[in-house]
DNA sequence: TTTGACCTTTGACCTAACTCCAAGGTTTAT
DNA sequence: ATAAACCTTGGAGTTAGGTCAAAGGTCAAA
């Protein structure tokens, strides 16, 4: 059993951090001491262990909440399931790559083009290029 | 001449975009009508174009108002300053490619151990790993 | 007993780049 | 003349994921 800064340090985020999870129907503490103290369990600390690698894996929070939910009741969902989300998010990813790519090669052409000198850039090939396509 | 309207429509944005753009000191109307109606002249729109043309290159708000800045004196600057400021956002493309390339592959590492099947995800690699790491 | 480190809640603030709304004045077309 | 379509300003809302501050209650050690 958890004090939230506990389990807070342990997981190396912030109480904060918890609390904002709480709220968004990520991980609730199992209890509450008399005075009102948030307890957390180990179930908890494990449920806030998934959702921490999940995350680390490009998972939004509401993809996790997703995730939880299928967690919370397996047998309720099929591998098909899970992959289907795993294979949506690798193709999300892979959309915003190409973007990324198509950008920093467009970049790199501009910055070949330009003498990169110190003289002025009076001639300069990146603001021509910027100023009529 | 241009109002507002007028030239937001020619150049596909909204006329807040431009009242946007004013605000944060990227374009500023030539001057105003006797009613205070914005007045863009033709530089008015050229800098517009200017601003839409680098946006799409990938350049933020933030850079494109340094590029203006040198854009309106290219004398006082010199090719190696614009050339860096075009590698820099290079390479911040790159850090983000290199960063989302290595989510994806650990993503599809993911998706490509579970068998994807119509069977309960009781046996689900996907959640095992992300319960356990 | 008193200090300091915790905990609580509510609600504001942050980045980026818009986007929308309300309330009112102006211009244009019929 | 009047209605539609435009323009003005100020300010709030959007998304995502937190982060912080204020005002107050609680707990442990010296
Ligand atoms: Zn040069
Ligand atoms: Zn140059
Ligand atoms: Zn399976
Ligand atoms: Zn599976």
């Amino acid at each position: 059993m958890y004090k939230i800064g506990e389990l807070a340090a342990a997981c190396k985020v912030k109480p904060d951090t918890l609390r904002f999870y709480e709220k968004n129907g990520l991980l609730h503490p199992a209890n509450r001491s008399d005075k009102g103290y948030r307890i957390y369990s180990d179930d908890d600390a494990q449920q806030l262990r998934f959702i921490l690698r999940a995350k680390a894996m490009g998972f939004s929070l509401s993809d996790i909440r997703e995730l939880l939910n299928i967690e919370a009741s397996r047998s309720d969902w099929a591998c098909a399931d899970v992959k289907g989300m795993v294979e949506a998010k690798v193709q999300e990813l892979q959309t915003k790559i190409d973007e990324m790519t198509r950008l920093r090669d467009s970049l790199q052409e501009l910055a070949d083009a330009c003498c990169g000198g110190p003289e002025s850039a009076i001639h300069c090939s990146i603001l021509d290029t910027l100023e009529t396509k």
